[in-house]
DNA sequence: TAGCTTTTTGTCAATCTGACAGAAATAGCG
DNA sequence: CGCTATTTCTGTCAGATTGACAAAAAGCTA
């Protein structure tokens, strides 16, 4: 951070947002129908640009979260997931974006905001296929976060936060192959999750389900950062070898 | 990424460097002396505003390394680290600045440069440990580049790029217990490594050494993710259990 | 040749993983 | 009430991995 005599260049900056939420089983994204140019009518992540110089850049993701979808933006944990920058990627000059990442339990349909025309979950998978096509390089900031999301399940005890205060050992399984995207072994997911020390906690020997032996309730333990990780089964090498 | 009938406000952005590499079995990052207001002659990171409004993140990086430290910069493989943009980081008004990661063998020293006083290796412990004081909120950005460091060495095979071409099995070590912090068990670590696949391959039985055995000599494999990763002992829980 | 140092090859018990069998608990149905 | 379907939960078992440690191998030096 140098300065110079010369008048450094100011740029435009906004943030974005990239909230997962789980629906169905499938992974989600929060995406709001644009109600301005550039992209009028295509679908994008809720965002948009800071409001004066001063403002903090979690705040302006925050407040853009609840003018746009009107989702209670306090409760949610955002990380950030990178900067998106490169010249050219906004029709209307140099905007330089900071993206944010959530990933949230089953929220509420979302209503539209002030700035968006509507705001809806998309699965992830019509976005990352092409099939539903996004404005700006936001289908790049999606599969980001979404990578993101796949890694930090295997570090930390995130995944609960996809559930309900309460649930069981099947439902956060679910978690994990949603947005794995991979089916596991429920007798191994089980003995793995149970000894996973402070990852979750059983609460009141309650019971549920609706057709088979009812599952026992636990609720998110006290560990953030699970050691040792949750391993995603090996899909295919990034380099190939020899 | 909505926009505003309103003006959006512009904002000042600029690039900083973590530049790792190692340096007598220990970890340094390069620092410059600011030559110019505010922190005056502080030590800070390498890096600053983008020159004109339509400049690259990470041409703007690259040339400031080149500016500041006459850096080959070209060979550097930089990687985001993280965006910091706290109002009032930096006394001239709000500054956004994208940090950026490089991990790298043994540089030569570098020289200063035309915005920087001197350039040169320091520990990251003195700096770490606050010893050596850092101009704005660049010792944070140093604390998260060196866990970065951290985590990218378990899961990539980044480590031989601290090395030279070709190295020993021992010298890999070094650099894990360099970046890790901790001592590692030379014959577990030998076996670890030469078992994954792909990591380093055996280049013509050479040998070497001056007081031991001769050592065998490897360069780097074709695989850049290991899998599985190389394990990082625990150190502590991150949130008490029970 | 003996001693020192460092690298390399093993050994062994404990743990973890992946695959799978089968028991337990409930609802629905004849 | 007994049977079946379904889902959850408890085991088992072989193979791989890990951490701790012993000991051989290969040089250099005295």
């Amino acid at each position: 951070m140098t300065d110079d005599r010369w008048v450094a260049p100011a740029v435009l900056l906004a943030v974005d947002l990239v909230i997962l939420t789980l629906r169905r089983s499938r992974l989600h994204v929060l995406l709001v129908e644009r109600g301005v140019e550039p992209y009028r009518g295509a679908s994008a992540l809720p965002g948009g640009f800071l409001r004066h110089p001063e403002e903090d850049l979690t705040a302006a993701a925050h407040r853009e979260l609840s003018e746009e979808a009107n989702l209670d933006a306090e409760t949610l944990r955002l990380e950030q997931l990178g900067v998106y920058g490169e010249p050219g990627r906004d029709p209307r000059g140099r905007v330089v974006s900071v993206a944010y990442l959530a990933i949230a339990p089953r929220l509420p349909e979302p209503t539209a905001g002030t700035d968006a025309a509507d705001a809806r979950w998309q699965p992830v998978d019509r976005v990352l296929s092409g099939e539903l096509e996004l404005a700006f390089d936001h289908r790049r900031i999606v599969a980001d976060g979404v990578e993101r999301a796949r890694v930090t399940l295997e570090h930390s005890a995130i995944a609960t936060a996809f559930c309900g205060p309460i649930f069981t050992i099947t439902e956060l399984q679910e978690v994990y192959e949603a947005v794995w995207g991979i089916p596991l072994d429920p007798r191994n997911f089980y003995r793995k999750v149970q000894k996973t020390d402070g990852f979750i906690v059983p609460v009141g020997s309650a019971r549920k389900a609706a057709t088979g032996r009812p599952a026992r309730l636990f609720k998110a333990g006290p560990r953030a950062v699970l050691y040792p990780p949750m391993v995603r089964p090996a899909e295919s090498s990034s380099t190939e070898e020899q």
